[in-house]
DNA sequence: CGTAAAAATGCTGCATACAAAATGCAAAAG
DNA sequence: CTTTTGCATTTTGTATGCAGCATTTTTACG
């Protein structure tokens, strides 16, 4: 699905950023969404939008096909997109896919993890302790993201990676409007301890467990936020 | 990816083709490439192929888009789309995550499967049994597409249908040509006989790992076919 | 006054038109 | 003879225009 990784560094001296308009947009609109700027279930007025955005309908149209094949964008014939809306059920299920998902990345990673690997998410974690510690939500939130996407590139499975990515996306407007309490956010904190230490000593096994449960808790921590 | 569901019975008395080219068009091109008709790396010339379809440009680039979400083409800026080649790590990637998947579908299908899911599931494989007995190729391909299909549509999980769909959509070109040989074929059978029997019982750990076992042979048996 | 038909409005879906970028080719320079 | 540079052609990217369907408003009739 077009590996939505962060835009990391862009190419010191690589070729200058040419036509990225199509990108940018579908960007942008995920963004939009992730971030409630458009409501589940409101329509996505073409000209509207264009406007807005300062484009003709025609990228745009093609921007709103792609993100209905992402899933977070509903099409219904001659009468546009509207953003998906997601039952709590469609939730369970997802985080129910991801969990199985992320226990396989675990092992997987656990495999094929360089030195350097481990250390990057250690680094993440480390950021990520430090968020929690001065309780910036938003910074922790996008460097918990950012920790389940390593491990995912690290497993160095390009279909594991894709649909994950997938997935997540779906699912991070709601982690994004969820805030969980302190005893629930502590928990999931106590977690990634685990599971940091799993990884550093690369046992897949237990990595993949805690994932596992993380993923499983994670239920309990957003489905009053539906 | 939008739940690539087969054409099954479109409603007999239904509402009377709404306007549904956009879906045609979709269906139409991943049918061209899972064919081989477009064949893997070649460009897909919008203005050729617009002509060859009858349609314009605009209709088309939009579901170049959509397959492109889907993870079917490549687009490269200003250059266009090309048919997206999978290189033999790809595939076994992808058969990684499917065997997960469709682990976790067995599971959950022998919780919620009814007597009348399980009778489907049993006609579908029967039919496929016949096929398999007079050799035809394409009729037990899709049954067995059909079979997959229909044990993840039991699970009564919408995340877990869509992912599948997608990979196996992805899967479908390399199986489609891939001619397994009398041995393989028949050791496929059998694990299939295996299958519908656990199901039956709503053996969810025996149908779990069963399904798991034909994935990890899949690639032994698609793997010359890269 | 309420309901239903009909006109009007707005939006989507598709095609066409135009602009910008890439590719191929040929000619000129080294 | 090889390489480079400029031009022509092809192809992609974006905008606009028009037709058809949906929805809403208006109007006529019970």
């Amino acid at each position: 699905m077009s590996d939505t990784l962060p835009e990391l560094p862009v190419s010191p001296s690589g070729p200058i950023r040419r036509t990225a308009l199509h990108d940018t947009l579908v960007t942008r609109l995920r963004d939009m969404i992730i971030e409630g700027e458009l409501a589940p279930g409101s329509r996505m007025h073409e000209s509207q939008l264009g406007e807005q955005l300062g484009v003709s309908r025609t990228p745009l149209r093609e921007a709103i096909k792609y993100l209905a094949s992402e899933g977070l964008v509903e099409l219904i014939p001659s009468r546009g997109a509207i953003v998906k809306r997601f039952s709590g059920k469609d939730v369970h299920d997802m985080l129910i896919v991801l969990k199985n998902l992320e226990e396989l990345a675990g092992s997987l990673a656990c495999e094929t993890a360089t030195d350097d690997d481990i250390a990057r998410v250690r680094q993440l974690h480390d950021e990520m302790r430090a968020c929690y510690d001065v309780k910036d939500r938003l910074r922790y939130y996008k460097l918990n993201q950012a920790i389940h996407t390593e491990i995912c590139r690290i497993a160095d499975n390009q279909a594991l990676s894709s649909v994950q990515a997938q997935l997540q996306s779906r699912l991070k407007r709601i982690r994004f409007i969820g805030h969980e309490g302190p005893d629930k956010w502590s928990a999931a904190m106590a977690e990634h301890e685990e599971m940091i230490v799993a990884l550093e000593a690369r046992d897949g096994e237990t990595l993949s467990k805690v994932l596992g449960l993380h993923l499983l808790n994670a239920w309990q921590r957003v489905k009053d936020a539906i």
